[in-house]
DNA sequence: CGAGGTGTGGAAAACGCTTTCCACATGCTA
DNA sequence: TAGCATGTGGAAAGCGTTTTCCACACCTCG
């Protein structure tokens, strides 16, 4: 195995091969054509020798195409994310797709800016993931951006070279709240609070108000001051519980639009001597898997996030399809130990 | 702004501003060479008003190398390997790096194979993390595929194009399971047992082996019936805590070789009833963030994670160096409530 | 035995850029 | 005024593939 020898091409590999470049890229393409057997093993055995590697940039240039597939997401380190991001990648590998990685850190303004950095990439398609892209204004700017073809703020958006519109996947928050609330009535709770999350994204906004319709539907009502804002994230979850209690609030149970938050909320309650579950009750929202060892135990709504990715995926290989599709998913109520019930 | 135009290409550009392909390329990747005002402005309006995206490939192609780094982990979804990805991803961001994602899902045999991957792609270098190629004739064989570079399998190994000797990035983990161990005795405890993790995996075993030897240097002892093996997850520590417990271990403090093992076994001795941290003493080694909530909270050795990748995008971003270079990070015993001493 | 496949190999164009190499003005210096 | 740097623009040669388009045998059929 000549060791440093730097870049070998196609072409030391026909020449070693002693037939032409054509001969040698009909061979280790596996094109249509057939190629005989005695020039066939030749190439190969060339190939191997040099320890021959096509030139991905080459091919794509050729072909007119990239197996690549860009991924933007707002925060890989967040859980919710990475667990996306691992199916995603996960149903790439079959297909022989490379995924390029980008994060805005939640810095959503910078979406168009990812996005059209994988346009340069030649990427056959864009998983946008979490986007806060719920703007009429701001996606037609997007759309802009990645010119022909489009983006949309939906929880995954899958934005294929070849069509125009933008396929989206996406959880059925607003019912899977409202089956949360009536669950949690169910358990004999009246007085709720609410860890909203941030007003801009679309996500949080459905589950807070899937949720207040839910209370509704069983008579009971959601004072303003037991609603707090913040950022999606454990810290936000933090001060948002901390908020929560500043203001005095009478809450017997506290639902976390996530489950990150939740998690935080559940330390900002410790924190503050409170006992879980007995005196405060807390659920959440997403059933993150390495989440599921805290204590108590977090009552939440499971969504499939392995299967988010994937349908991403599938929007991207199909064919060109003129209508944009959407796929819905819906959550699961997972009642656990940190709601026992009877508040 | 022509909508649908399909692909415009710097021809495209020249022809509209009026000037040839070299001026056009001259002013939009600004060269050294000046031009001037007047054809500037032209190319820059005609680029625009095309909405002109150079193409990566074949930039790639034209000066012989790309701005990618490929990122080989091994499950993205575990928040160890999402958080140094998320620091390489936060450090390539101001250098304009494209990050090639791609998942081995612990089948570390794999590693070569997505190594090669990236090579296609032209990578500029290659971060390896928790490989688990520790053997040499395995170094050897991914060695050979990477061609003219080179691997190796600490924590979290770079690849550059340029240099034949891999730069690595490691923790001292056998120092600080010593510190950890040294740490747990004063707080009283006598009798441990470890979760050690994968036999085959170097931190796993660093680890341990730290550990032992902390206790060892305090006149503690480890019964081999004290130590189980298993998978480097949340279900793995789950398992292997289950196993002690089935040994009926006398221990009074649990330490398992990392964050995500250890959360799993505390979740495992709840289930059987036990009292954490009163009955049973747990420690873990990472300080993941987002296990920061889980209770009773982990005592742990915190690792600079945000550090590993920078520091190892550093290396590749640098100079050839002819020198393997290696960079080690030292852990920091975190005391929390899950080790209430005195056990 | 000649016309028309069919199977196989090579030459060369194309993909979209960057970058040498030339050419031509200008404005200086001697 | 001859002789040169210097500044600016274009033509064209790559970069490493894929993929037409041709060419040539060799067969088969009428």
């Amino acid at each position: 195995m000549p060791r440093g020898s730097g870049k070998v091409n196609l072409i030391d590999v026909a020449r070693r091969a002693g037939v032409s470049l054509a001969t040698a890229s009909r061979v280790l393409n596996g094109s249509t054509r057939s190629v005989g057997d005695e020039l066939r093993e030749r190439v190969r055995r060339a190939a191997s020798e040099l320890d021959y590697s096509p030139s991905a940039p080459a091919q794509a240039m050729a072909r007119g195409g990239t197996d690549v597939v860009g991924l933007v997401v707002p925060d890989i380190a967040d859980p919710y994310f990475s667990t996306i991001a691992a199916s995603i990648v996960r149903a790439a590998e079959p297909h022989g797709l490379i995924i390029n990685l980008a994060s805005t850190e939640r810095r959503h303004e910078r979406e168009a800016e990812y996005v059209a950095s994988m346009r340069r990439q030649q990427a056959r398609g864009i998983v946008l993931v979490g986007s806060r892209t719920t703007d009429r204004r701001q996606l037609e700017e997007l759309r802009a951006e990645i010119a022909a073809y489009t983006a949309t703020g939906g929880r995954v958006s899958a934005v294929g070279q070849h069509k125009l519109p933008t396929d989206t996947v996406v959880v059925e928050n607003r019912a899977a709240a409202r089956s949360l609330a009536e669950r949690l009535l169910g358990l004999g709770y009246r007085h709720f609070a609410v860890l909203a999350g941030p007003t801009d994204l679309l996500t949080a906004r459905d589950r807070f108000t899937g949720f207040r319709e839910g209370l509704r539907a069983g008579g009971v009502d959601l004072a303003s001051q037991d609603v707090v804002h913040g950022a999606f994230t454990r810290d936000g979850g933090y001060a948002a519980a901390s908020e929560l209690l500043d203001r005095g609030s009478g809450a017997s149970c506290v639902f976390a639009v996530n489950d990150v938050m939740a998690v935080g909320a559940l330390s900002a309650f410790r924190d503050r001597g409170i006992r879980l579950p007995e005196e405060l009750a807390v659920a959440g929202f997403d059933d993150i898997a390495s989440l599921r060892d805290v204590w108590p135990s977090l009552t939440t709504v499971r969504i499939p996030l392995e299967r988010l990715g994937e349908q991403a995926l599938d929007f991207l290989l199909d064919e060109p399809a003129q209508q944009t599709r959407i796929r819905r998913f819906s959550g699961e109520v997972v009642v656990r130990a940190s709601t026992p019930g009877s508040g």
